[in-house]
RNA sequence: GCGGUCGUGGCGAAGUGGUUAACGCAUCGGAUUGUGGCUCCGACACUCGAGGGUUCGAUUCCCUUCGAUCGCCCCA
């Protein structure tokens, strides 16, 4: 019986793997150009981290968590997302000692046991930044900019970018009883979901799909209309960079992000109708999870709904494909001899590549056509005889004769 | 966690309660001497996701299960 992968996996196959490299170069070389440095935590955590920093009464923690005991009685959790870890890392190597902001990125697999669909899977793959240490609005701005930028760069165009503030925990106690006052009255009439958010978190019922809530909710107050004067400053300024960066943007005041650390600016990148990545600041996280109080935010993209979005744009990165040089052999002699040839072929840099199944020269020829060799060097016991081979361009169907002790250089010098 | 659709060779895709499971692509081989991309010829599923049941007989009917896919919830 055939085992198959796990649920929610995917094996990642040649002639796909390249677009997973161009996304993840993509990334790292515009973190380069943003003085963001890369940082790697460890797969899995102890559980208590994602508790603590995702919170406990988020989806995640409460039903999406892989978590498993280990040997020595541990309770360790597949990480369900970054900042959490990234927090985690910041305190307990005492980042925050180091001149400020700290600038990180990671490109990693996360896991989250839910039904995979469309962008969606258990183990599923997300490039994500944090900046932390400071709160001024212009690093919010930086940090939407260097998403932005990422997404332009990797090819796709026609993007949604949503901004609201959620406020800080000031601002939203404030806001919850001003809410809560106002969805009362209509309270029996809000779907049997946004009936616990009421009480739990009353701020997503304007964010709930059901049209009844959504006319119900249609005149409620916003937060942003009633934020407290720093978080108001704080998102006008932040508005104010992004115009000034020419970073287009649609402000949504009903938009509310899941995790229960976000705090002020919150923003979700879409495309085609469907988010992509999404971010915003967490200012008391890093407490949360045992550190000084230090101000953060970042962002994160999942890497699978990058290249869907590509792929429904029809953008082909271009990707360098094809071999330098096939190696065709004829002969016992000639067929022992190119060996030696390709390593030495492969050391001077040339993609280069042979036949191992002893197949007739016209199925070499296939084989070097298919593979798209630019060119074949042919070498059968005659040729080797007398210390030649012939090089043929596949391009041109030209062919010429060259001494085997030149034949590298020859090809190093016509291939460029 | 809930709901819809689906599961035939490497891929795409016909098909039927019963002696040989179409076809296309891909792959491999060949079309007289050591040369590719076109064309032509040939080869390639004791088997129709798995397990069980109904039946004289199932890939075709039923159940279960696993998986895929789409939507909800949530999120990247």
């Amino acid at each position: 019986m055939l085992i198959n992968r796990p649920r929610g996996t995917n094996d990642i196959l040649p002639g796909d793997v390249e677009k997973w490299q161009f996304v993840e170069e993509t990334a790292r070389e515009v973190c380069r150009r943003f003085n963001v440095k890369e940082i790697r935590t460890p797969i899995f955590e102890h559980t208590e981290l994602f508790q603590r920093g995702v919170g406990d009464t988020t989806d995640i923690v409460q039903k999406e968590m892989y978590t498993f005991e280990d040997r020595g009685e541990r309770s360790l959790t597949l990480r369900p997302e970054g900042t959490a870890a990234v927090t985690r890392a910041y305190t307990e190597n005492k980042l925050y000692a180091q001149p400020a902001p700290q600038k990180l990125f990671y490109i990693g697999p996360m896991f989250r046991y839910e039904r995979p669909q469309s962008g969606r899977y258990r183990q599923f793959h997300q490039f994500g930044v944090e900046v932390l240490g400071v709160n001024d609005p212009a690093v919010d701005a930086e940090v939407i900019a260097l998403a932005m930028t990422f997404l332009h760069e990797i090819g796709l165009q026609d993007l949604s970018l949503e901004i609201n503030s959620v406020g800080s925990p000031d601002s939203r106690t404030h806001y919850r009883d001003i809410l809560r006052e106002h969805l009362t009255p209509v309270k029996e009439q809000l779907c049997k979901d946004c009936q616990t958010r009421f009480d739990k978190n009353p701020m997503r019922i304007l964010d709930c799909k059901v049209d009844t809530c959504k006319g119900l909710t249609q005149d409620a107050p916003y937060m942003l209309d009633h934020l407290v004067e720093a978080d108001a400053e704080h998102f006008k300024a932040l508005c104010e960079y992004l115009d000034s960066f020419g970073v287009e943007y649609k402000v949504n005041p009903r938009m509310v992000r899941g995790l229960d650390y976000y705090t002020q600016t919150a923003f979700e990148i879409i495309e085609s109708g469907s988010t992509i990545g999404g971010g915003g600041r967490y200012n008391g996280l890093v407490e949360q999870v045992g550190g000084p109080e230090s101000p953060g935010i970042g962002f994160a993209f999942g890497v699978e709904r990058c290249l869907i979005a590509l792929n429904t744009q029809q953008v082909t990165p271009d990707i360098p494909t094809g071999l330098d040089v096939f190696l065709v052999s004829l002969g016992e002699a000639a067929q022992k001899a190119t060996s030696a040839l390709l390593q030495e072929f492969r050391i001077s840099g040339l993609v280069a590549d042979k036949d191992y199944l002893g197949k007739s020269m016209k199925a070499q020829m296939k084989a070097a056509d298919r593979q798209q060799a630019r060119r074949v060097v042919i070498l059968g016991d005659d040729e080797l005889a007398q210390g030649v081979a012939n090089v043929k361009d596949m391009a041109t169907g030209e062919q010429s004769t060259v001494g085997i002790d030149e034949l590298t250089s020859h090809l190093l010098s016509t291939l460029e």
